[in-house]
Formats: C-alpha cells, structure tokens, sequence
DNA sequence: TCATATATAGTAATCGTTGCTATCTAGAAT
DNA sequence: ATTCTAGATAGCAACGATTACTATATATGA
C-alpha cells in the first residue's frame, strides 16, 4: 500500500511516454491541428519535472524551433488546458488574492467565478502530522484547496467567470472529463 | 467534535474583531507606524469575507479615503503578507505555472524558490470521499499542496526567490513567528 | 512643538499575458 | 501529389497587474 511520496523520474518517464503516445490521436478526437509547435510544447511540458512557465517552456522549445514565438507557447499552454492535456498550477491567476485570516486553513474555491471561502477541515491538518520531510523538503505545513462550483454559477449559464480564450473554445468542444484507458 | 464545514459571517466577526484590536500594538512591535491608509486596509481585508485583490480593497477603502493609491494599497497588502498580517491566497503568483500531468495529484512547493514536485498523497484523496457538497458549493476534488523548503533553501543564506519588497523588509525586521497571546 | 525617519500619492516603467492581422500550414478532398 | 480552406503561427501592439521612483506629507519619539 502507498503512502505520501514524491514521484520519482522513473514514473515520469513512462508516465510522459504513454501521454506522447497518445497525443496525435487525442488532438485530431479534439479538433486541434498536430503541429510542429504543439508536439515541441507537450514533448518540453513533459520532460519537465518542473512546472514549467510558459517563459520556461518556450526557452526549452527555442532549441528546436528557434523562430517559435512566446506568445504561441501561451496559446498553446492555456489550449492544452482547455482540453485537458495540461493543467495550470496557478488557476486563481488573474490577480493576486488576499486573505485577512492568518491561522493556518483552508479553502473551497469555486472554479468558474473563482470566489473563495475559508473552511475548517481538521482531517486536513493531520494529513503531515508527525512528518517532518519528504526527500530534500523539510515540511512545514499543508494547505488543502477544494474545487467546487458555487451555486450561482450551477444556476447561470456556463462559463462565468473563464478567461476570453477560454470560453472561445468551450463554446466548439466540450470536453470529456476522463478515461483515455479503461 | 468539529469536522469539515464553512467558516461562518459569526466566526469571522470575533476573529476580526480581535486581530484589529491587537493591530495597533502588532504594528508598533514591528516597526510600522500606524497610518489611516493601514487601518483602512486592515479594516476592509478583515471585514471582507471574500478574499479580495488590491484593487478591490481599494475600491473599498475609498470610500473613506477616497485619495488612496492603487499602488499604496499594493504595497500595505504586501507589506501585511510580509509581517504576517495578512496571506497571499496564491502565492506562486509571479507567473502562471503548468503541470503536464492531467490527472488529480498534490504537490510540495519550497517556499523560498518557489520549486514545485509532484506527490502521490492517498490520505488526501480521501478527504471528500462521499461528500458531494459543502453550503452552496459542490464538491468536484481537492488538491494539497505542501509547503517545504528544499535543501538548496535551507543551506544557501535566506530570502533567495524572494520578492525584492519582501527582501528589503526581511532585512528590517527578523519577524517572529507566533503567538501574540501567552 | 520639533525633527526626522518613514509613508504616501501620482505617475512612469516593467512584466506577463492577450489581441490583432497578415501569412502560413495541416489535413481533407481530389 | 496537388489543391483548398479552416485553423495556426509570428510578430508586434496593447493591456492589466504590479513595482519603481520621487517629491511631498505625516506618524512617532524626543
């Protein structure tokens, strides 16, 4: 039976090397052009065991295709989340979010309008209790974020509160939530 | 026993109430003169029960103010998050981050240079099991993160990733911790 | 009250990201 | 292989959030 780890390179590896497989048939099932920019984008995401900026990954991209432009890579970057071959670590993103409550908790945060709540969840506190490091981290505490739709936006129509981009290619595709194996 | 559940309008008026009748004593401990454009911004951080931008406090705090810059308040709210008066909701904010590994997972971030690893946390998973909602939010899945400093941090001096304000206050100040009540 | 270190307002600059548009290309059809 | 067309890219302008800069104002301690 597992319990809290790092994964390692190893997992990485054959994780990315399924995902690349993949790749190619999930963009044509999607709509998306196979270009020669996406493939470098998904194969430099991957290889990443950062999570990688979209600065980082063009950086990365420019090896192989110089001329690539950075504003490409964030088209990219936000595409592939959109349909679901990336996810972005940053969602609150757009501006920063200020909390007047200092304690140690945490929050239920609604992923269309992007409100956010505080909430008391005592199992969460427990979750590194007695663990004081993990490989080369020494730990220091754990902040746990619940995905949610509030609702409001499970009333009003979808897509409240996405980025323009975002909405544009909701409004072509909707995205299946799972399963490329059963 | 307390389990997972909101923090309500009720809990949030005596924590507010509190953290402003310490205010004036925390920020003379620290060093920072007690301003009206401070006590406003603290006033409209601790009253909001959503967890606002610099933008919105402004919008709030003129109301009293109505002179106040934008750019003051950045700096207060920066300076709070500093002191440890106020938190940063999204701390990983410079730039968005992406992560090519779609499925649900957690991560452990180093706080100083902002480094984020994958991790395979099974207890985590289980924190909603066979909840569905949460007052008016449903449930769609949760992520932890964990915060760390890695080993690079913890040997090299510190601040290193640090913002430029944040440095130049650490410098100022070596901030304790904690407890403000005995 | 006075002196002065610190804070603020206002604005310019910066940086990440997005919009725009002319050009190019992947993929379907032939 | 060639042609056609919707969709993709490059390059650059524009935008929004945040920070830097600096002259002026003010909180605090003597």
């Amino acid at each position: 039976m597992h319990e809290l780890r790092l994964l390692d390179a190893q997992w990485r590896v054959s994780y990315s090397a399924r995902r690349l497989d993949e790749f190619v048939q999930r963009c044509h099932e999607r709509g998306l052009a196979v270009t020669p920019q996406r493939l470098a984008v998904i194969r430099a995401l991957l290889a990443s065991k950062e999570h990688p900026s979209a600065e980082h990954i063009c950086a990365t991209v420019r090896k192989e295709l110089s001329h690539i432009s950075l504003a490409t890579v964030h088209r990219i970057l936000e595409q592939f989340c959109d349909v679901g071959e990336a996810r972005k670590v940053t969602p609150l993103h757009e501006s920063a979010r200020y909390d007047g409550h200092t304690q140690p908790h945490h929050h239920v945060v609604c992923v269309q309008c992007k409100q956010i709540r505080d909430i008391e969840m005592p199992e969460a506190d427990k979750l590194i209790k007695g663990k004081n490091s993990l490989g080369e981290f020494a730990l220091l505490g754990c902040s746990v974020q619940i995905n949610a739709i509030c609702k409001q936006c499970r009333t009003k129509e979808p897509a409240r509160g996405r980025t323009p981009r975002a909405r544009r290619i909701e409004a072509k595709q909707p995205v299946r939530d799972n399963h490329p194996g059963g």
